[in-house]
DNA sequence: CCGGAGAGCGCAACACCGTTGACAACAGTG
DNA sequence: CACTGTTGTCAACGGTGTTGCGCTCTCCGG
């Protein structure tokens, strides 16, 4: 029998006059289907279900898989960057950056954790490196310098987002089980192999994600400053030693 | 019921001489595709080609594919901390982590990659870990201070090393492509609307992978310091205003 | 010494995946 | 009206991880 998704028979015949399936429809369907759900939310197949049309529908429109879905991954990071209120400083403006695409992230996970060491290529991934480097810029760094620390500050976020989707894709027992493992396993351990682990064991279970994410995203900031601050000193003061700026 | 907990049954049982496969066996066969393969060198099928025996032969050892890539993960980061030489300070330790999870990464791409958001709780983790707890309480944090940079450097690394590995697993053409997009298509865009990435196209195309790494790794080494510095002062003179490390 | 028990393996099959090629139905154009 | 190109449908292909069945062969108790 023709169309097993039955309730949609008709609507796709007598729609089929015009061209029902759009880019944008196709792509916005994948984010609906993200947002709802787990690792294997975004199939062809369920695609064609969201979309009451047959699966391999997509591939008048798309050229496979992965083209649609950098399509998908450059509309969600789009929402990254769009509510970062002006007139804020270059720190702040990267922070900004780095929590809406932790937001995206969580609400697209599957996207996210597919995209997360690819370049879209696309019109919102330049805006989001413009503003990066604007940022960067703001700070004081020039040239390879400053092209250096934002694909430091850039690489850093996306593998930090992406690691947090993927994260979130498994069953819930195995995330469960990951996150119980500190409060129960890393507790039992031989206090004498693993001294730390055993006497931190409470204070390891209790570490909250968010702070993490802080943590990483002050330290890729501080490091941008601290660079900044050294490069302006050596303009200053042409060719001293290197500062060696530890113990 | 197969034995699901391997190796512990095999031990105390006199070994069977007719059983070709155990449990190690299986684990270096991975390691031996791993090594060898792309992105689709881990297959079931794949192993058993390898071992000279039928896929399914696996799961007779391990419950499925994910337990297996558990423990050869295990096995793979063991390889990490293998080298790293006695007598070195709190920062060239973790630097040296660093750099052979990088190795280990390159070594083995779809373990690494497939691994880089799990917990694998098995020996071979608790080491790095207590590795990394030895290094930051050296560096002077405590408790739940120390709990948070030990879980910021170590999803850190784990974030780059997954995000590396994975981007060494597309086919060499998406690579050439994301790579050459430096070269050719920031450079083509419109300097009035991304004035920064125009400025910058030719030192974004040389910006080289390793000092990416270097930059990302001294960002986490500075901020335990950094904090580390700011906990030693808060307990020298207690409860001052926050200092506000220089705009 | 023998026979049952059960571990280890091979094989066929299942459900799912992304993708392709042939075909049908329609829109727009001459 | 006929032609052409676009778009959706459908069946099918080769791939994946996994399971159930049956055979073999080792081990252990009697």
């Amino acid at each position: 029998m023709p169309n097993r998704y039955n309730g949609a028979i008709m609507a796709t015949r007598t729609r089929r006059s015009g061209s029902q399936l759009s880019p944008d429809q196709i792509i916005e369907a994948v984010l609906r289907i993200a947002e709802r759900g787990g690792s294997d939310a975004f199939t062809v197949r369920r695609l064609g279900e969201e979309l009451g049309a047959d699966p391999t529908a997509i591939y008048r429109h798309f050229r496979d898989k992965d083209e649609l879905l950098l399509s998908v991954a450059d509309r969600a990071f789009g929402e990254a960057i769009d509510g970062i209120p002006a007139g804020l400083g270059w720190k702040d403006r990267l922070r900004a950056l780095a929590a809406g695409s932790l937001r995206v992230a969580l609400k697209y996970p599957v996207v996210v954790s597919m995209t997360a060491s690819r370049t879209t290529r696309r019109e919102r991934e330049f805006l989001i490196v413009e503003f990066i480097l604007e940022c960067v810029h703001e700070a004081g760094l020039e040239g390879g310098e400053a092209a250096l620390l934002y694909r430091s500050f850039g690489d850093a976020l996306l593998a930090f987002i992406g690691q947090t989707a993927a994260f979130r894709l498994f069953d819930p027992d195995v995330q469960a089980g990951d996150l119980a493992a500190w409060a129960r396993e890393y507790r039992t351990l031989d206090p004498a192999r693993f001294p730390h682990i055993t006497r931190l064991s409470d204070e390891l279970a209790a570490v909250d994600e968010q702070e993490i994410f802080d943590v990483r995203v002050e330290a890729m900031v501080s490091e941008i400053e601290r660079r900044a601050a050294l490069t302006s000193r050596r303009r200053a003061a042409p060719a001293p030693e290197e500062p060696s700026e530890q113990a």
